[in-house]
DNA sequence: AGTACATCCTGTAGCTGCTACAGAAGCAAG
DNA sequence: CTTGCTTCTGTAGCAGCTACAGGATGTACT
């Protein structure tokens, strides 16, 4: 059983953000020692790492949840998870596709500055009432 | 002159939101009629356009707090306006950059699952306590 | 035993950039 | 004069943490 100060190391979940999925329910609270401190095991650190694995990909909170749901019952609905998953990635190829845009756009803006006069074709752009 | 919902539609900021503007400073205070209620001329719907413009291409508020005092120096000092949206440039690229990893990684996580089973691949390597 | 220092506790406030109320007041049309 | 739209202020909420303050506890060393 580990303070959670190691739990945070072993898991790469920092302190605040463990107590914060504790009152948030995504792990369960934790076993105490007599003073109050908290304890964690083996399985605990486990269930940290996928949190946060599943975070690094972006899942959100309550997509945790559901996951976290998914992998307790008693079979495992690999449909679900896939479901979940696809849905998160469509999510992820959009943004992917805006920002995309956006560089474009703003790659394109910064490539008109030519530095060498004080007037600026981009603030000149950003400040156009036209939308030409 | 018009009042706030006309500059809103206008400007394609809402209606809170310019409300929020002015209180962050980022807009003037506007102009009241005797009974209180705000109204904006041509100019300042210009400006809200030029900071809408600006947040589509991402740049924070206090970015574009500068690019504000920047266009509003005697000299436009457009040096300074391109290392902004260089800078931002690169912060876009490398957010590009992380979410086209994030979108590979997970979608090999996706492409493992066959939903055929009850077992789940893509939560198998979730939960796995080893990093291979 | 004393003391220095790290670690931990709870509770609350802050971050970004809005958005969504509630409750009151003004305004325009029939 | 009533109906219904717009606007007002002020406050709270969203996501997902992060950063305190102020105190208790644990550990290591003298």
């Amino acid at each position: 059983m580990h303070p959670i100060g190691a739990a945070a190391r072993m898991s790469g979940v920092n302190i605040e953000t463990i107590r914060y999925y504790e009152r948030e329910g995504i792990v369960p609270r934790a076993t105490r020692t007599p003073s109050g401190r908290r304890l964690y095991a083996g399985e605990d650190i486990s269930r940290l790492r996928f949190v946060k694995r599943c975070r690094d990909l972006g899942f959100s909170i309550p997509d945790i949840r559901t996951l976290l749901d998914l992998s307790a019952g008693s079979d495992a609905p690999c449909a679900d998870v896939k479901a979940l998953g696809e849905r998160h990635l469509r999510g992820v190829r959009r943004k992917l596709d805006e920002l995309g845009k956006l560089e474009r756009a703003l790659a394109e803006l910064v490539n008109r500055c030519n530095t060498g006069r004080t007037d600026c074709p981009m603030l000149d752009r950003l400040l156009a009432d036209s939308n030409a």
